[in-house]
DNA sequence: CAACTGTGATAATGCGTATTACTGTCGACT
DNA sequence: AGTCGACAGTAATACGCATTATCACAGTTG
């Protein structure tokens, strides 16, 4: 592509054939008519008939080091996107930003250039490409809040994808605290009060919020509550504290463990949800038709990742000025009623009020 | 991005802080130590550590302009890649692709930016980034022969991931001919005599590849054979007239409607594969644990993308002539076994042989 | 001592585009 | 005749980098 190309045209060549002088070309092209700028319909068309016969498509690497802009949005994603694990959660999103950009005619650079070092890709290194992009999208569950603050104070114009605690980062999130706290409400209002909550061990703002949600909705009520955090590779021994805490209720916040864990419970005839309901803080995408039903929270991802292209696309229009509001804002997720939540079999026998009434702390603050 | 980032810093202002000159600054940011250039040690290694303090990153546009590579892989897809109906198909792909970007320290830049016409995306356009890339791979069933020709007359420097007959033209394919032989050989030796093909209408290669497969497997065949070309919304016709044929084995190309047909046969109480056999030409990727096992083929998509993006790498790379074989390769492609291919039940009249003498081979092997 | 040989760098140039300040021409009006 | 304004378009420059031809100097040789 580089030398190779001599064929390439080139705004000089056109206006050579056209009988003009290249500024002209470029005036004509990117249809400038402002005041003090003038040129006859008649040498415009002439030039717009050289430029179809001769096929010119502007160079894009000139236009931006003369500043121009490119439609090109970057995408980068702190975990790998396509690898299975993180399949089912970047690939809604990344439909999303792809939607999104088809309809901005935008063209998307992906960063992948970034070996990953400790399972995590590092978005400053030493020949990255971000200004290539006329504005970049963040994904990942946990960014880097010092490479946030960089791009911030390099003037890189950013969105991303999921709500940050970072200041001056425009976001566009999901609003997990609501949906979650709804979710648990729902659930405890059903008469539950004893309540597991598997958790995933994580500081990401969005795991944060979860948290939160799961706090605010338990906060007034008389529940016995145990928290845990586990990965799908702890699920053995999380299903052990699970039975032995024996609860009527429990929240997952991971999809995949909750699944695990309801194959357990089916393997050891924990009846789902006579004995024990399940909540599912997330959704997997590939929903097919013997997973589980679980009750659970519907996060928007593709909406999500459409969103964000819009907002950027807004960030990056000179005529734009967005609000705060709009800067970082979070969209409402929905509750999938699914089959796993009932009420308690037992209904409470109110006479020995068990345990703690609030939720005991662990991990994050 | 573009003019806001004033904060950023050039190569001159190293050089000035350096107290050495831009070129040299370059001359050192590229390694450079051929004949006829000298650095010492010592001015180098004070040139280095500026850019060190300075966090100096280059400026791809204008790298590209003074013709250097940008490391940077263009990736077009024919059908929008990420919507649901194509995931199957190119998620693999993308993944392949993906984890052979990385392994190269190059980006992806995934042209999004045409608004599709007909279904389809077309690669050249008014404002088109295909020079930003070192190189193009090209993803889709049926490619516009002409656009093709036209990538290569350009210079460009391309690759295709599929077979593409087009002359000049490098690609990574999968031996589909052969697979597809091997496998309608197969069931053709369990005694087959009654088969029914059910074909997708397009000419892409891959699809003709197929056909050609399934010809060479039946030619010297003494068997009776049916084709009709269908999709998914024809399902219900298509089976109809499978039917009316009757056969013992049915060919099915598509995934999707090889489910779909499975799911009328299960309706109509149509055995398979006691009744019916049933070979399909694809895979889907998404394997979930109630899909039916048919016996298929399995094309090695994510090694597919892989090995394209490696045998672009090759092609750019100036120290390196990939040999013809491997401009135009094809990957072999592997037969799952599966549940739904047996013998047919009329086929051999052993005296007292009840059902299926072998057991059906479940699982894959 | 003039001519040569390395050495260590630099000035100059080009890549293709966008933008701005400026030039030249023509007709109309004082 | 001279001035003015409108018009049509151009020359010049900048963007940040890679590359090449060139230069100044020190030491070495014939």
């Amino acid at each position: 592509m580089s030398r190779a190309v001599n064929g390439r045209v080139t705004q000089r060549q056109i206006a050579e054939l056209a009988g003009v002088s290249q500024a002209t070309v470029s005036l004509v092209l990117n249809g400038r008519t402002d005041e003090g700028i003038r040129i006859p319909e008649e040498t415009r068309a002439r030039v717009l008939r050289v430029i179809e016969e001769t096929k010119y498509v502007a160079d894009p690497s000139a236009r931006r080091l003369a500043g121009a802009d490119n439609r090109i949005l970057g995408v980068f994603t702190y975990e790998p996107a396509f690898p299975t694990r993180s399949l089912d959660f970047y690939t809604p999103l990344l439909a999303g930003i792809e939607a999104g950009a088809e309809k901005l005619g935008s063209d998307l650079l992906l960063f992948t250039s970034t070996p990953v070092v400790d399972g995590r890709r590092q978005l400053f290194h030493e020949q990255n490409r971000l200004l290539l992009a006329d504005g970049v999208l963040l994904l990942g569950v946990e960014m880097d809040s010092h490479e946030l603050e960089r791009l911030v104070d390099g003037g890189y114009r950013v969105v991303a994808v999921g709500r940050r605690e970072t200041p001056g980062i425009p976001y566009v999130g999901i609003d997990y605290s609501s949906a979650t706290r709804s979710l648990v409400n729902r659930a405890l209002d059903l008469g539950h009060e004893r309540v597991f909550y598997h958790r995933v061990g994580s500081d990401g703002e969005s795991v944060r919020d979860r948290l939160e949600g799961v706090r605010m909705g338990t906060a007034d009520r008389a529940v016995a509550i145990e928290s845990r955090i586990g990965t799908l590779a702890t699920v053995a021994d999380d299903w052990a504290a699970i039975r032995a805490f024996a609860p009527t209720l429990l929240i997952v916040e991971s999809p995949d463990v909750a699944s695990a864990l309801y194959e357990a419970a089916e393997r050891d005839g924990v009846d789902v949800p006579g004995e024990l309901s399940i909540v599912v803080l997330g959704s997997s995408p590939r929903l097919t038709p013997d997973d589980v039903d679980f009750t659970r929270l519907n996060p928007p991802r593709a909406e999500l990742g459409e969103r964000a292209v819009h907002l950027l696309s807004r960030i990056l229009d000179p005529d734009e000025t967005p609000s705060d509001l709009e800067m970082r804002s979070l969209l409402e997720c929905s509750i999938i009623d699914g089959a796993t939540l009932a009420a308690p079999r037992i209904a409470a026998p109110r006479i020995a009020a068990p345990r703690s009434a609030s939720p005991s702390n662990e991990g994050t603050k």
